[in-house]
DNA sequence: TTGATATTTCCATATTATTGGAAATATGGA
DNA sequence: TCCATATTTCCAATAATATGGAAATATCAA
């Protein structure tokens, strides 16, 4: 992952309303959620959960399908994986007691 | 952790210059380094340097000692853990086969 | 002491992000 | 067709962040 990348994917996550709507997203799989869903959960207008998702979309964490007068969005794990490996990429110095493990859900 | 933390913590790394401070501090382990060996490396002016170092410190990614006339940061894992963690929760609705196994380092 | 080096604080300026009303687009159902 | 519902785009106002010069603070070394 480029660094671009990198503060892209931070970016879009840095906003309380575009974390939760990931979170939402990450626990509810490959079903995904409406747009409609996210918003009413929110509650925010319309527009302004617009601009959230394609923030989210452009930083390829979120992808998105239509469903007749649906959109359901959902994350894009592998582009998750990407960004956590490089935040803790080389980590430590070689001290492993420091590096906690990480649950594999 | 809480979202305003997470937002905190995101915000902190969603920057060029933070997330290359903060990533050089993962890889140095305990030892850290020196605010100017940062700065040196990132080419920007010590004023700009201690403001972004403020903000991973108000964060609580990176910690600091100082060592005489230097001041030597140094990465937070617990801290970085418990974002990765926020982040990852619950995650895939069950379907293991979405989350790629962390490597533990 | 005094002068050099390391870092932070202050502050004004510049840049970028967020918000949401109104209008546009798209689909489904009567 | 026509209307209701779902979502996006447009746009302008507002808010939050980043930048760096200059001055302040702190430590070291001679």
């Amino acid at each position: 992952m480029e660094i671009k990348d990198a503060v892209g994917a931070l970016s879009a996550l840095a906003q309380e309303s575009r974390l939760t709507i990931f979170r939402m997203l990450v626990q509810a799989g490959d079903a995904g959620l409406a747009a409609g869903v996210l918003g009413e959960t929110l509650g925010i207008p319309p527009a302004t959960l617009s601009f959230h998702l394609k923030e989210l979309t452009r930083a390829k964490l979120v992808k998105s399908r239509s469903a007749g007068r649906y959109v359901i969005y959902s994350a894009n794990y592998p582009e998750m994986d990407k960004l956590i490996d490089y935040l803790t990429e080389n980590c430590c110095a070689g001290d492993a007691t420091q590096c906690a493990p990480r649950k594999t859900c």
